[in-house]
DNA sequence: TTGATAGTTAACCATAAAGTTAAGTGTAAG
DNA sequence: CTTACACTTAACTTTATGGTTAACTATCAA
């Protein structure tokens, strides 16, 4: 069903790789409507270069570019960037302590202990000896 | 509270562009602990090439690599993910649907025509005379 | 119409990315 | 001890990225 678009993602994240790139969809959203200089403005970069990032931009999706007159007004076009977060979501349990909490319990001996209660998620799971390094929980 | 990390950022989404590296954490996702070779083997590309791409995988901080004798085992490391998917969150409402209906509205005659209740998001909102193309609502 | 303004294009440069083949290191097995 | 295996490193090629300066096009204003 979520077919994911190969070339649709490689564009996505390769634009979003750059920091200059990220600044400029991070100020489209917090202001609409902003032509090319005004975009270029903050950046210690030429207009050339801005002019390539916003090229990679158009490219993958993310901005579309209306001429009116001499100014060209961009803004964010933010939908490929749902196929990027539903990849991304597929990796979202390794980081949810839930699951954490979940994992730590597979791991305690008073599970296998009971083996009167045949949880069916559990028996797929099949477990390495012990070689599980220490857990990094942040935040 | 949530400050990005810019160079995490960079390095996560560059990883993540190239299709035979998500190929790879995917892999490591659905079966944990493939050694290098193991790792290699769908890919009809050279060792030495996939090597290169576990470099890119372990500098992101997405891999962690065990030698054990002679072979070494590969594992997961989801959590600079979570910082990815955080900045990518800031952009959901666009295509989340509810504020598609919501902007449709905002953008409605019948607002402007009752200037009996000012909503104080909209007098930020400063509009351009006609340019805006027709928006592309999708699925 | 003359110029300033907004944006684009061209040509160039340095570095990084993605791949190759070939050779090297260290461990396991005959 | 020698060979095979698993992986690594080196050297090289090609193409992409991110930047520059300089020149060009088109519109708006004096």
């Amino acid at each position: 069903m979520v077919n994911y678009q190969t070339a649709v993602l490689d564009r996505t994240f390769a634009a979003l790789a750059d920091p200059t790139r990220r600044a400029l969809l991070a100020r489209l959203d917090e202001e609409e409507g902003l032509t090319v200089s005004e975009l270029a403005r903050p950046f210690p970069v030429s207009l050339p270069a801005i002019m390539k990032h916003l090229d990679v931009l158009s490219d993958a999706g993310l901005i579309e570019r209306t001429k009116t007159g001499r100014t060209v007004t961009c803004q964010l076009k933010a939908a490929p960037m749902e196929q990027a977060m539903n990849w991304l979501a597929r990796y979202e349990r390794y980081w949810t302590e839930q699951l954490d909490r979940l994992a730590a319990f597979l791991e305690e001996d008073s599970w296998q202990a009971n083996p009167a209660s045949p949880s069916s998620g559990a028996s797929k799971r099949r477990r390495r000896s012990s070689s599980r390094p220490g857990r990094s929980r942040k935040k």
